[in-house]
DNA sequence: GCGCTTCCATCGAAAATATCGATCGATCCC
DNA sequence: GGGATCGATCGATATTTTCGATGGAAGCGC
């Protein structure tokens, strides 16, 4: 009897779909099937009603999400006790976008169930995040980059990263019902510094198409750069959750251009070597979760 | 995560003995080595000190221990009150010693546990128990009898048995320190039915040893075979379980006689086809945690 | 002090189990 | 009726669990 049962179990239940449970949990559907016939076994009655495609629980599966809820619960709560005890120190290099966009709520929770760990955070380009992880001085990267595989290195996918191409509002290109790469021609560009993975990958999709283009300005400020965007200075491509609220506001739009590659994921690094502590453990896990929340 | 290995931390806490909590579970000590560091891996604190030989709890392995209870606590909970629910009927053969010494208290809790599910128990010889087992009348086995492979079934061993020679008080041979075969010459015996496994082995010895014996009588009683025994028409041999009283109130007396041709064992017995029904499976299970109690 | 026993840790091999990916049949929707 | 989606099933692979043997440390008795 594993706990993870319990786990697909109660998702498949609050989903009503084996399927989604399995997206949420991280498994394919047919594990999620495993699980719950494994429980139906255990317990020697059906705990899903499958009429057609609908699902129900079953009188007996109503009483064990109960109980269930309950086992995990205290399962939840006696790891935060623990954790709670144990201290330490973890060194994380990411990227801006990320510090102030995204990591500020995982980071607030992970203080919550290990306030005894210490963290230092290392504003890093892709690079340097990689470089840390192999030399060791970094526990986890997270960063914006496409798909990679390392003999080293492990690499988790969070989510994919949508990136827009911002302007100003009222800027010529976006009176096009979609850009391509052509029309980006001539344009001044407002660049995240140099280093920056989805800025390379963008000038070289610009240059393998030979778009000529004009780099007006590169900061190493997100600030800086939206500043610059809105005062029309440029164009400029940014992880869309850093400039949520500026689109919102109307004060940047984001031109309809879409390339697939250009399409980035938020991503975890660390060594394959490293040894997973629970707090560094839970880091992940709280990161990975931020993904089933944000689909 | 496994809930064995909650289990194993418990035993392990209760006996303060690796050793002691693998045998009471029925595992190897390293296996449960192997749990109690998944636990202590998964939590990132040790579990338990361990000083020189001695072992105690550390303070987070206390507060687990509080938690784990109660996780165990809803989980046996949670199969009780579900097992309630399922109504069935099992089939059991067994031997008559057994249904009147062994089986009431573990007959009683199983019906605590599944109080829909019927039983018939019908009293048998070995032979018929086996017969009824591969014919699939019979659900499950338990009997008395050597140990024993077979392609088709399956033998749990729950405790040795031991059986003993009872006699009349005052009994000529009781005043030996140690009775051998050849002292049973010429004795008059009270025998189990024809077909009575332990009955076979001991009048087989006794052919072996070229000792002849006389079968006064032969009955399918046990009560019949005491007061025969004890009115001094002969001596019995019965498993020790079924005369422990009258021992006691030195209605009869244990002749000093071990062979080990005549160790048998209780041992549950089923197909290995069988589908093993909760209900049979904890069946299974009190049954054989009668030996930890006995033991 | 020295063997003897008992305990837990460790390791490699074998067995058991979990997971995935592909596929099937059923159902629903258009 | 065709297409899409869902859960069940199956075989292959990867992972995990278990066991049994062995090693080292600590206590016990002489």
């Amino acid at each position: 009897m594993d706990l993870i049962y319990l786990k697909s179990f109660m998702e498949a239940a609050r989903c009503k779909s084996f399927t989604k449970a399995a997206e949420n949990l991280g498994y394919v559907q047919s594990s999620v099937t495993t699980h719950i016939q494994k429980l139906e076994i255990e317990y020697g009655v059906v705990l899903f009603e499958r009429i057609g495609r609908s699902m129900r629980l079953t009188s007996a599966g109503e009483q064990l999400y109960e109980t269930f809820g309950r086992i995990l619960e205290l399962y939840e709560e006696s790891k935060n006790r623990i954790s709670r005890q144990v201290k330490g120190h973890l060194q994380i290099g990411t990227i801006e976008s990320l510090i102030a966009f995204f990591l500020p709520d995982v980071f607030c929770r992970f203080r919550n169930a290990f306030p005894q760990i210490s963290m230092q955070v290392y504003p890093l380009l892709e690079a340097g995040i990689l470089q840390g992880i192999r030399s060791g001085q970094l526990d986890l990267g997270i960063m914006v980059d496409r798909p990679f595989a390392d003999d080293d290195l492990h690499s988790l996918i969070i989510r994919e990263e949508p990136l827009v191409l911002v302007a100003e509002p009222g800027h010529p290109l976006s009176k096009l019902g979609a850009v391509d790469v052509a029309a980006l021609a001539g344009q001044s560009y407002i660049a995240t510094e140099t280093g920056c993975a989805y800025r390379g990958a963008f000038e070289r999709l610009l240059r393998d198409h030979g778009v000529e283009y004009h780099v007006y300005n590169e900061f190493g400020s997100l600030e800086a750069i939206k500043q610059c965007v809105s005062f029309g200075l440029g164009i400029g491509l940014l992880p869309r959750i850093a400039v949520v609220r500026e689109l919102e506001e109307g004060r940047l739009i984001a031109l309809p251009f879409k390339h697939h590659e250009i399409t980035f994921y938020t991503q975890i690094v660390y060594h394959k070597k490293k040894w997973l502590d629970p707090s560094i453990r839970h880091m992940i896990d709280l990161l990975m979760e931020t993904e089933a929340e944000s689909a």
